[in-house]
DNA sequence: CTGTATCCCCGTAGATACTG
DNA sequence: CAGTATCTACGGGGATACAG
């Protein structure tokens, strides 16, 4: 887990990007949403991340403090995560983006369908 | 100039931090907000980017329809960027994110002072 | 179930020198 | 002035196997 060295000077906006500019933090944080989701759930919402990348991503937003983790101490193990009020907070953003990239959308060759947020996802994404 | 490989998978929140989630692309649409800057001006402003690292940034910016590239057929030559409607549109966004970070900043240590927008720049920043 | 531990690939950034 | 052309290094991301 090497901590992201993207952004050393700290300008706000190279702090933000440094703590979601990641292929997967910001699809994480809208996954997890408002909920609490345990482990296995994100890996399969996001079937496409391989699981110590997940890892990886979790603990680096957990320390940027986006996320929060609650292990419980049972058998079989279950830990929870859940979004921070900062990681509440980035959720209109994320999904002013996504509405920024669909309405100047240029269609694209060898698109994969793939709807992520805007419509409850209850199964597979990506 | 390698086109970015970064989500293949074509979820709107992918493909636009496909468009904005390298390490200078954020900042390069801020620093050139709704003027026209020539590519020196740039490279002065963000003086810590290489001038083959921006041009690369600046040719990807290009073809994702974020940033015009004006070339005047002169001598010396002069080149001016500016932001599309797409770039313009991002900024308000960008803004959001700053103010994000800003709110939920935990202070940290060795931190070098740069204030990339928020004051009008009319110097060098980072 | 929820992770570690390794190993490897490949893209991106950066430095430097050169060009029209 | 505004780039190219090379070359290199680094580190994130991925695959796989193993562990508590």
């Amino acid at each position: 887990m090497v901590k992201n060295e993207l952004m050393k000077y700290s300008c706000p906006l190279g702090k933000a990007m440094s703590a979601l500019g990641s292929k997967w933090k910001p699809i994480i944080v809208l996954v997890i949403k408002d909920r609490k989701l345990r482990f296995g759930e994100l890996a399969v919402r996001i079937n496409v991340i391989s699981r110590k990348v997940l890892t990886d991503q979790l603990r680096e937003m957990q320390s940027d403090g986006l996320v929060i983790r609650e292990e419980f101490k049972e058998l079989p193990p279950r830990v929870e995560y859940s979004l921070t009020e900062k990681g509440l907070a980035l959720l209109p953003i994320l999904y002013l983006l996504e509405e920024w990239e669909t309405k100047y959308h240029v269609k694209d060759l060898n698109e994969q369908d793939c709807n992520l947020v805007g419509k409850e996802i209850e199964k597979t994404v990506v």
